[in-house]
DNA sequence: TTTTTGGTATTTAATTATTTGATACAGAGA
DNA sequence: TCTCTGTATCAAATAATTAAATACCAAAAA
């Protein structure tokens, strides 16, 4: 039980390598600069020097810290690999979810997910916490937690919401100012769009990638946090959904393009009516295709 | 160490209750059944039975169980009080961060808050963590958490988001069926402003109250759990500035109420751009008033 | 003197061992 | 056949514990 002392061994690891850059008799400086450097406490500084010390690797004595000898390899101490970061987690979990049907109303064994995914119990916990304001868990009133997801409701709830976001994005992308680097990006976009529509046939995969970024560039005008965090998580889901619903899957991408260039002409043209309009229907679109997606895996 | 058996406590206090209800020599009901009762597992059940065997209440053996005596007021075993609930919580925090001005980057003391507020160390990492999607907290690098809240940015961008969405609320209000009940609701916010109005020189303290059902009431438009999430917490934030900035504070609110009065005359007579018109001016409003409280005047 | 550094004490946070609680399953009894 | 109990196994919550951070003070150096 316990904390492990995971940020000791790396910090000395790293002192370690620092000393290798020293030759025999030089110092080292202060446990207050190289906790800094370190990027820990002096609490632990002082336990790596303490050690140093003990191995006969430095001389420590009040302020003098003087390397007795060159670092060997097995002074290294093992550590034990990093778990996943937040963002990979929550693709690890969306995954979960939708690749495997997870149907609503299932409780979460967290124990199970933590040891599979190998991650801390505790950092699941949170996340799952995190994820409860998207009202895609709950906790249980027994305890655990319980997974809510992708019901018919919450698709469109998320859908409408996705509009509300994406329009306002049209709406303030119509209005940049025309030397804004932006405009750039936006006709390459349709270059690459016109492209893919050419070889819609044989490359009618890479539209999911194409989508994803057009989106993120519309999406992208809006400077906001809220909004960027939304935007992150529905992007996330819209696009699994794709990328797992292979019903129509050429046809679909090959109307998307067509909506995708009515919407970045207007926008070309500074027509911001026209943009709304177009951006509302395929919005829309977007809208059915998931219902339809999960239609078929026949969520409740 | 581990978990308390508070869970036990209480059942074996309820079922203490059920066998008042019982003569001597009756018998209690199947474990199953009374586990669903008592909304507890079998496991608990069976321990509570277990102690009321053993302290001469009942006398169980395989399915029966018989009431030996009737229970005393000393077999009620102690129980401590519940926590705060989430929405409490949720209260608390906010008000302890405004109250105090408690300024961003600030570290998270998670044990004192949690001593000071009578929760669960558990439940505070765990709100902590559903807080950091909004971007009021966030994990520090070095362990703990750090509040971010309340930058002129933060008050600007939640300010923007509110716009959004509420101007989309208004659109969807101006849209509702003549026969929607909700505009009976509205005639009547609107006498309770024009007598505000009138008598705004005493009771422009009432406003603050007026003004949080205003917005909720324009925001239920919306049906959509995202949405409705986060204008829970944007109506806490605005609410408690509005509180605790009492500077103008009687001129503000008349200014506001005549703002609300021209939402409102908009949207009963079904004119959809002057509604959406009145309520960019009043979010203008809403938003200059929100960072002038932060002490920001000067922005873009 | 002022600033920096090191020694020491105290507080806070992360983790896990342990206990409580939930649940699955087999077999007895109605 | 269905319900109920006994038993075993597994998951969840929490308190104890150790690691790490920080506050404080004195001493040394600038």
């Amino acid at each position: 039980m316990a904390r492990t002392d995971e940020r000791f061994r790396e910090a000395f690891n790293a002192l370690l390598t620092i000393c290798e850059g020293l030759k025999v008799g030089e110092t080292l400086p202060s446990e207050t600069q190289l906790a800094a450097k370190l990027e820990v406490s002096r609490t632990v500084v002082r336990s790596v020097l303490t050690r140093l010390d003990n191995e006969g690797v430095i001389q420590w004595e009040g302020r003098s810290k003087t390397l007795l000898r060159a670092p060997r390899k097995g002074d290294q101490l093992a550590t034990r690999e990093e778990g996943l970061s937040s963002e990979e987690l929550e693709q690890r979990f969306l995954d979960w979810i939708l690749r495997f049907d997870v149907p609503p109303g299932t409780p979460i064994n967290v124990t199970e997910l933590a040891r599979n995914w190998n991650v801390q119990q505790h950092s699941l916990q949170e996340f799952l916490a995190s994820l409860s304001r998207f009202s895609l868990v709950r906790r249980r009133k027994r305890g655990g937690w319980e997974l809510l997801g992708f019901t018919s409701d919450f698709a469109i709830e998320l859908s409408d919401f996705r509009t509300v976001l994406e329009l306002n994005a049209v709406s303030k992308f119509a209005q940049l100012p025309d030397d804004a680097p932006i405009w750039a990006d936006l006709k390459k976009l349709k270059q690459e769009h016109l492209e893919l529509r050419d070889q819609i046939d044989t490359r009618f995969h890479d539209f999911s990638l194409l989508d994803e970024r057009f989106h993120n560039t519309i999406g992208g005008v809006v400077k906001n946090r809220f909004t960027a965090e939304f935007q992150r998580v529905i992007a996330l889901i819209f696009h699994y959904h794709y990328q797992w619903d292979k019903k129509d899957e050429q046809e679909r991408n090959a109307a998307a393009i067509t909506e995708h260039l009515r919407l970045i002409d207007a926008l070309l043209t500074r027509d911001e009516p026209a943009a709304l309009a177009a951006a509302k229907d395929h919005l829309v679109t977007s809208k059915q295709t998931l219902l339809a997606s999960l239609g078929i895996h026949d969520f409740a």
